[in-house]
DNA sequence: TACATTTGCAATAAATTTTATTACAGTATG
DNA sequence: CATACTGTAATAAAATTTATTGCAAATGTA
């Protein structure tokens, strides 16, 4: 099921890309979006994680991007929340004696392999520089 | 946010096209699926409105395909169950005094209709039959 | 050094969304 | 006319997402 994970992401990262040389603070971000802190520090830890921003602790902390927005693609920060696009699942163990029950979910994800596969093609060609133009 | 009407519906598609000739039951339907059977009749009642299906009620009642497997693109079924592929949006309203919160869903819009029209190209060069004759 | 500000993180609560259940009226079949 | 279905609405339960609270640890500044 897909939250709002990428939206937020991007969203953070937008912000970032605006002040390049500023730590932005949790709660300056999450003042934008109308959010929680905290689910914005948790999207941070993951940023964190790939290496795409650090943070400061401390009077005056924050985080900032490590990396140059026009090298962030749009497709790594989909990978980085980990979300991935399905249209749904039997999520019910399906009939194993129903020959349709029985291979439904592997022949759902062979489908939904090839939409995100095509989706990670066309956001690989748009860069957080490109989105963040936008604004 | 996602639910499983796309899934669901493509399996009881699935399993209608198995059987064109018989009006199969939502507890038959449901059966395969493990899922409840009025929500198997809610999707139907979808599909009908559609002209996809067609249910009999009363005994020996059911519901079979009225289209041709090999005339029903997935596109439409995807369509039909009013799915939309989005990657979120800031669902709180955000701060408008924000220049990138003021934008950010129109864009985040734009981003997720160009995602969406690339789906529903991949979609429609598969029929319900190809897809059934997978099982 | 003491204080204010900020991150980090875990635990819990609230809200939202999805799915299941119940109930019952209506319809065809044998 | 009894049985086996659909159709639909209302409610309940479950799952998921988002918000809140609480506090430790870090850091700049007076």
């Amino acid at each position: 099921m897909i939250s709002g994970k990428f939206a937020i992401t991007l969203h953070i990262l937008t912000l970032l890309s605006k002040f390049p040389d500023d730590y932005l603070s949790s709660d300056f971000i999450a003042g934008s979006m109308n959010v929680h802190p905290v689910l914005v520090r948790k999207e941070i830890a993951n940023l964190k994680k790939n290496h795409i921003v650090e943070s400061k602790e401390g009077k005056n902390g924050g985080t900032r991007l490590l990396k140059s927005a026009s090298k962030i693609t749009l497709d790594a920060i989909f990978k980085m929340t980990f979300d991935t696009v399905t249209l749904g699942f039997s999520k019910n163990e399906p009939n194993p004696d129903c020959p349709v029950g029985k291979q439904i979910n592997k022949n759902l994800e062979h489908l939904y392999d090839d939409i995100n596969q095509t989706i990670s093609l066309q956001l690989n060609e748009i860069t957080l520089e490109d989105f963040s133009n936008k604004f």
